[in-house]
RNA sequence: GCCCUGGUGGCGGAAUCGGUAGACGCGACGGACUUAAAAUCCGUUCAGGCUCACCCCUGGUGCCAGUUCAAGUCUGGCUCAGGGCACCA
């Protein structure tokens, strides 16, 4: 019997308990069907779950269903992101070690998974905190290094001091650090990179293969790859022998209105091209760079500063001379270093000019317009002016037959320049996977051997040290033998990025327990690439690019045999309280647990799903959570007043032998199959989805109302629309679904059921409401035969009494008729 | 400054190929049941007008034009909001 009132803590607790104990979601290697690999990105331990990872697991966890009732031999796993800072500030603050708190977090999230009801298969979870993760970590590094995609050099870094460590430029923020806020400076270390910029081409060129991801985090990619085609022309100097400045330029076209020369203040030749009477002032304008932190270069925006260095370089196109000066609007880390600059073509190279006075110089125009660029630069398309053999030529040819003259004479070539720079990944913190490298007074560098892996995290560390690293505090770890001449040698004691660490995680799943590689080539092969990935959009481009980098060079590497890791991407909006971002600050966060306490998880999952489409913002509403926990009791109420009259095995009659109730409730089980069916398979609109259980729900209540008691027909027909619902709802409210399958004689596991078939012919109304309109205008609604033809249609169209007050008088110029919806008389 | 996304009732949001704008829900209001409350059920709910005969008329999807028998949807221009990048030569 099904009791009268719903208790979502009692099913849910007896039917998790069920899945726990019978593996349920648990996905075998060998099955016959089509694989479907559904993942969402996996979480930081950071202590408690909150919504967005709520609203995240749930649109995973229901499409990983969906497909289950497809057929599919699904993969959903899930795993922690382990390593990174809070869990080193958590021993600093708590005394606790890393490993414990991170520990701890973990076996509470995972109880709070499972009391969400989420399909996981347990059996593959990762942690890549864990010595069997990071030992592959390890190793995948140092394939990378013997490929030479690993490399070391003294670099400019961004400086975290409160987290005493570098950032990757993508890490910082408005100059600040990403994680604690706080001003980054620069700071010059010898640091770990990885070649990503090898693959800028690749990662570029296949963003076109991404079909199944979002135009706009696309697009956010291809800036950050930042290609550009120009050229690189080399300026001899004219004070010193033998010295030549080659600067990178999109627009070779104007070279002839080159009036000075910027180099960066860290140049490497600017010492040299400093004359003596110089000499001071430069000084004192690269110290100043030096000290100015990211956050004050950029507040000091567009006004620009610079020095003369005093000597002059020489324009190979027409023999100019002209004056070099360095201002740190030129960036060392860009293109050469050093910039030609075209005032007159440039606005920030006419800004300069203007505080400068230096020359202007026109040589392109647009010729309907002549422009002096008195007051601002010409940067559109034009015609070549002032400019030699080039004169009269349109500045797209002549960029080409300029950087064409130069290659001939031999001061340029042409260049293809990307603003993707290498990954910097040297992490002075404890808690991270440590780089396998020893030095050795003899050897140098080297990697440790691979049957040595994984390098374990010491365990007699003090994290209360400030400014540097508290893996320097182990007297242990630092210590260590050649692995070539076996004499003395110390370990690297920085660690990796931890996005290294997720860069390849989603690889591992695909063989978790492997203890003898990072996952074998076969299993990798057949369960990637990734189906449908779910996630926040804030990993636009650092996760999701540094994942693709990852597997095209384990491509190369030949681990694997795909290109591309996601095949469909789908980025999840934010969910919000009261119009602004659930945040512990602003003190407007929701707990899950309370969630889940009150009332039950199916509804908490029926909510996150159900009031804005997946990739827009969630504006959290307790309105809403009522709400749906009504429906769900309403839902309920249902089963339990009509459970005497389900027949489980029911056989439906011909529909034109049904009553007019019937046959209306049969058409509309089968349309409401085919709505939900298609806004999952089109951009998973959950939103739609709820509306229509909803509707659908409300149309079999109709149906009852009509009813004092039920024929054997009646009882078949209703059956087969509330066993249905109860499939199409079972994605979503998994406990419900499956609790009130049991309880009508269901057998097995509804989510092992196939999904709902719909008959083309039956999922539509019998009768439609056709739309007569005069003049565009509806003038009239008329209920007809839904299979009537055009002519017809038309006939009941003229026929209408209403129409008819529109037409008379009037001549009718031609009618439209669109089957099955409208018709359109214009008269004059 | 550049790039992306979006603008529909009091609110979240629906609306295949251009074809009834406002599905579904929240909130609000009115009613039924009840000694009462909760729960539940029924009804109303874009704006303005008309008669309040609850029938009808007019306007309406950020703004201005255009294409079309027909525009929330297509085209051009503008505007506002959110996000991303930001001296990349």
């Amino acid at each position: 019997m099904i009791k009268e009132q719903y208790f979502p803590q009692e099913i849910e607790k007896k039917w998790q308990k069920e899945w726990e104990e019978t593996k349920f979601g648990k996905t075998y290697d060998d099955s016959e069907k089509p694989k479907y690999y559904a993942l969402s990105m996996f979480p930081y331990p950071s202590g408690k779950l909150h919504m967005g990872h709520v609203r995240n697991y749930t649109i995973t966890d229901v499409i990983a269903r969906f497909k289950k009732m497809h057929g599919f031999n699904v993969l959903h796993p899930i795993g922690w992101d382990s390593f990174g800072l809070p869990a080193e500030n958590a021993a600093i603050q708590h005394g606790e070690s890393p490993e414990k708190w991170t520990d701890e977090n973990i076996s509470y999230m995972k109880m709070q998974l499972k009391r969400l009801g989420l399909m996981y298969d347990w059996d593959r979870e990762v942690a890549t905190c864990k010595p069997d993760y990071y030992k592959w970590t390890q190793w995948l590094f140092l394939q990378l290094y013997k490929k030479g995609l690993a490399y070391k050099k003294e670099a400019a870094v961004n400086w975290c001091d409160k987290c005493a460590t570098v950032l990757a430029n993508e890490q910082v923020i408005d100059g600040k650090c990403w994680r604690c806020d706080s001003v980054v400076e620069k700071k010059y270390l010898s640091q770990w990179f990885l070649k990503i910029t090898d693959y800028a081409e690749q990662l570029l060129a296949d963003i076109d293969k991404l079909e199944g991801w979002p135009d706009s985090v696309k697009i956010m990619q291809k800036n950050w790859i930042g290609k550009s085609h120009g050229a690189i022309l080399k300026f001899k100097v004219k004070e010193i022998d033998g010295m030549e400045i080659p600067v990178y330029t999109t627009r070779p076209d104007t070279v002839y209105g080159i009036t000075y020369l910027v180099v960066a203040p860290e140049y490497k030749d600017i010492e040299k091209l400093t004359t003596p009477e110089q000499k001071q002032a430069v000084e004192e304008y690269r110290a100043n760079a030096r000290k100015m932190t990211e956050i004050e270069r950029l507040s000091t925006e567009r006004v620009k500063t610079g020095v003369p260095l005093g000597t002059h370089a020489i324009n190979p196109f027409n023999g100019e001379e002209f004056p070099l000066w360095t201002a740190d609007y030129a960036l060392v880390e860009y293109g050469t270093g050093a910039v030609m600059a075209v005032p007159t073509h440039d606005e920030r190279d006419f800004d300069f000019a203007k505080k400068y006075n230096l020359p202007l110089k026109v040589v392109i125009q647009n010729p309907e317009n002549p422009s002096e660029c008195k007051d601002s630069a010409y940067t559109e398309p034009g015609i070549l002016v002032n400019s030699g053999e080039f004169n009269g030529m349109d500045n797209e040819s002549a960029k080409k037959a300029i950087t064409e003259k130069a290659v001939k004479e031999g001061y340029g070539e042409f260049k293809t320049q990307y603003r993707l720079r290498d990954w910097l990944i040297s992490r002075q913190r404890y808690w991270g996977a440590p780089i396998p490298i020893v030095y050795c007074e003899k050897c140098g560098p080297q990697p440790v051997p691979e049957d040595q892996l994984p390098v374990k995290l010491p365990e007699d560390v003090d994290f209360k040290v400030t400014g540097k690293s508290p893996i320097l505090t182990s007297k242990t770890f630092l210590e260590t033998t050649c692995p070539v001449c076996g004499g003395k040698a110390t370990r690297e004691t920085d660690t990796m990025d931890t996005f290294i660490c997720s860069s390849w995680y989603y690889l591992r799943y695909s063989d978790a327990k492997n203890a003898n590689a990072p996952f074998s080539k076969e299993l990798v092969n057949k369960w990637l690439p990734v189906d449908q990935y779910v996630g926040g959009i804030e990993h636009a481009i650092l996760h999701l690019l540094y994942s693709r980098f990852f597997t095209k060079a384990l491509k190369d590497l030949g681990l694997l045999d795909f290109d591309e890791p996601f095949k469909n991407l789908l980025t999840q909006g934010m969910v919000l309280k009261d119009g602004s971002k659930m945040s512990k600050s602003k003190g407007n966060t929701v707990d899950p647990d309370e969630i889940f306490e009150n009332y039950g998880a199916d509804t908490a999952r029926l909510f996150i799903l159900s009031d804005s489409p997946p990739a827009r913002d969630f504006d959290w509403s307790d309105a809403g959570v009522e709400g749906c926990y009504k429906f769900l009791n309403r839902v309920w109420r249902l089963y339990a007043s009509m459970q005497e009259n389900i027949v489980f095995d029911y056989k439906l009659p011909d529909v034109s032998a049904l009553s007019k109730e019937n046959n209306a409730l049969l058409r509309q089980t089968h349309i409401s199959i085919k709505g939900i069916t298609s806004d999952i398979s089109n951009e998973f609109q959950f939103n739609t989805v709820i509306s229509k259980y909803r509707e659908f729900t409300n149309a079999i209540y109709e149906y009852i109302g009509k009813k004092d008691s039920f024929s054997d027909e009646d009882k078949n027909v209703l059956s087969f629309a509330l066993i249905t619902l109860l499939k199409l709802m079972a994605p979503t409210t998994v406990h419900m679904s499956e609790a009130l399958w049991h309880e009508i004689g269901g057998r097995g596991s509804i989510h092992e059921t196939q999904w709902p078939q719909y008959d083309e012919k039956l999922a539509k109304t019998a009768d439609i409401t056709l739309v007569v309109q005069v003049n565009g205008k509806v003038k009239d609604k008329i209920e007809v035969d839904a299979e009537s033809s055009k002519e017809d249609l038309e006939k009941h169209a003229l026929a209408s009494e209403k129409i008819k007050q529109f037409t008379a008088g009037k001549e009718i110029v031609k009618i439209i008729v669109v089957p099955g919806r409208l018709v359109n008389i214009v008269v004059k």
